[in-house]
Parts: C-alpha cells; structure tokens; sequence
DNA sequence: GCGACAG
DNA sequence: ATCTTGTCGC
C-alpha cells in the first residue's frame, strides 16, 4: 500500500470515530508505548487502577520494525505492536492511553483513533509535542471544533496534548489525564509504559550483547 | 513550488 | 524514537 491508500484508510477509520463516552466503568486505565533498538521495536503495556494508581497488570512484545517514521503514518510504524502487548495483558483495561494523537491528526486518525478502533476499545491520545490544528489558548481545533487540550503539570512549561481517540469524549479524555497527573509531565499510564519498556529495552541489550 | 505533521 | 555530558533549577 502506498501513502495515498494509507491515507484514504485513515479517512474510512475516522468516520467510524465515536467521540462520546462509550463504555460503562474506568476503574482500570492502560498505557502503552514503544522503544526501538536496532530494527527492533519493543511494545509494553500496562494496566493501572484508577483509584489505587497500583500497577495490576503489564506485558510487553519485541517485533521486527516493518515501516518507517512517516509524519502522519505513525499507527503504521507503531500500532500493532502496541496492540499485541495490549493482547498479551491478563487484565483488559477499560480505557486505553496511547502515547500520541487521537482524533487531533491531519485526517483526525492518530495512532489512539486507530488502536481504538482495531481492538474496539475506548482509548485516548497523549501527545508530547504539537501535532497539527489551530491553537487558540490551550486548546486546538480543527474545522472550528475543538479536538485536543493542553495540559500544563506544574513544573514543566511545555504542556502534554490530550485528544480523544475512539469511543471517548474530549472532557472525559481531559478528566482522566488530569486525574494521573501527579506532578511529572505525564500522565502516570503513559508514564509508566515508557519507564517498561525502557527497562525491558535495558535488559535486553544487557544479555544479547550485539 | 513551499511548508508542515506524533514517535 | 535514538545518539549523549554536563549542567541549571527546584
């Protein structure tokens, strides 16, 4: 498949986007992200209790890098890596946070639109640097309707952009990442997937010397 | 043609 | 994302 087919897929998988609240309990929240060494990506999720903030439940995967960075084609770089850790999990969470963009993308089908939809699950995007859409305050729209907000931790003076990906709503998206917000910058799901999957990467590295 | 667009 | 030392600040 080339660019332009990828592109009219995005477009098909955003018109079945649902951005309102579609599911009946967030008790267990996730979070997924991926790091790379060589030609390898390595995929960690993990499941944390919304009241407790307790880790209940991660798994991780190590795959064959099969697509390059392409600015906006993300999902195809890193989604079904993501997924196969999300599948590899004991415990379904109820809502997924995914590292990047949900609805707020070019054909408003960031990597959480898109993992969402695949594994028909209510995820969330958290984005750590400006994507794409009008900046007005600390918000962002596209089309005059407001896709993405800007959170700003206490500390850091660069925000986390939040934007609701599938069976989910914006608010509820906002609500949840305040809720982990405990001083860092992010949201602690997000948070503690990148510290997995940075030592599953330390690990590795540590016994197959290469 | 130019610019911009996660990780 | 990843390659990388020291360094400024709470």
């Amino acid at each position: 498949m080339n660019v332009k087919e990828l592109y009219e897929e995005q477009k098909e998988l955003a018109k079945q986007a649902i951005l309102v609240d579609s599911f009946d309990k967030m008790e267990l929240i996730g979070g997924v992200d991926c790091a790379y060494f060589e030609d390898n990506v390595i995929s960690g999720a993990v499941v944390i209790d919304y009241n407790t903030f307790e880790l209940v439940d991660k798994a991780y995967d190590v795959l064959k890098v099969d697509f390059p960075y392409i600015p906006g084609l993300l999902a195809y770089r890193e989604a079904v890596p993501m997924m196969a850790a999300v599948k590899k999990l004991k415990i379904r969470p109820d809502i997924l946070m995914v590292d990047g963009f949900g609805t707020n993308h070019p054909r408003r089908c960031g990597i959480a639109t898109y993992i969402g939809i695949k594994l028909d699950i209510p995820a969330m995007g958290v984005g750590k640097s400006y994507m794409y859409g009008k900046v007005e305050e600390d918000e962002i729209y596209q089309d005059g309707e407001k896709v993405c907000q800007l959170l700003y931790s206490r500390k850091s003076k660069r925000p986390v952009y939040i934007s609701p990906g599938h069976r989910i709503s914006l608010s509820t998206s906002v609500d949840i990442a305040r809720h982990f917000m405990d001083g860092g910058r992010i949201p602690l799901p997000v948070k503690l997937a990148d510290e997995y999957v940075a030592d599953i990467k330390q690990k590795i590295l540590k016994t197959v010397h290469t």
